[in-house]
DNA sequence: GTAACCTCTGTAGTCCCTACAGACTCAAGC
DNA sequence: GCTTGAGTCTGTAGGGACTACAGAGGTTAC
């Protein structure tokens, strides 16, 4: 009836992104709670752009936490870009060392690989590799 | 008393691993239970090996099902290289696809925080980029 | 003896969802 | 009016790979 109430399936399809996780969001405050008819959620617009800031948030890596902050950050002016600027800043460190973790697992990971395809060997070159102490990969 | 009886702080020290990540690896049968001298868990030097073997392969990203199989193939012989080789060409995938992922948050990331740095523009570039529709990134 | 350390078991918490189970509601078609 | 199917509801449990306790007991050095 009302054209700006949107059932949460179709903010699910607005927002891209799962039910579960919308309720989810609800649940731990980091949506509002929305309007009821009867039992059902009933959201507007503000919503979709409100979920859709999370979820991009979400895909360049932002904790939920961060997310939290951010969303305060966007209704706040800009008097907190600062602010913004340094959990960006942050959170490009964590991406960066990342990378080099991941690079350092490429490289051993693809040699290994290699070797294998070579043939001609002892052993199993990934078990080997697996056997003997490297330890020049980071962590994933 | 025996030369070659390790205490699970030992242990933990030599493989440079978690005492409590060791328990953990016994409980899910990925290590087997060890003799015990009391009510303590008394290891030998080759449960440093397979313990070690173990942390390697999670620092190249392996699942512990993943660990599971290859501890099963380093015993098995050369005639499991091609299976081992398999693992290894998967989690290369994975691994690519994940640098992929992450070139892309850095590049947005990147972006935003050098915009920041710059000043001169209306809003904040960070909660700009959240806020409108990028999607060309993926999750983490 | 006593202080400092080690180890034990068992359980619960972390992060971010995802997947049910079992009930209810609603709109459309016959 | 009745049925069918799709949508939604609440609540809880599970995933992966640990990590962090609590509260007890054992061992070692001085």
């Amino acid at each position: 009836m009302n054209t700006s109430s949107i059932a949460i399936g179709e903010l699910s399809r607005r927002a891209g992104c799962n039910i579960e996780t919308i309720r989810y969001y609800e649940r731990i405050d980091l949506l509002p709670k929305p309007a009821r008819r009867g039992r059902y959620r009933s959201y507007e617009q503000g919503d979709v752009g409100r979920l859709r800031f999370v979820r991009r948030s979400r895909e360049l890596g932002f904790t939920l936490e961060a997310v939290r902050i951010l969303l305060r950050l966007a209704v706040g002016g800009h008097t907190s870009c600062a602010e913004a600027r340094d959990l960006a800043a942050a959170r490009l460190r964590d991406v960066q060392a990342r990378l080099a973790d991941l690079r350092g697992m490429e490289a051993v990971l693809a040699d290994a690989v290699a070797a294998c395809d070579l043939g001609g060997h002892g052993g199993c070159p990934l078990i080997d590799t697996l056997s003997n102490s490297g330890g020049a990969v980071a962590p994933e």
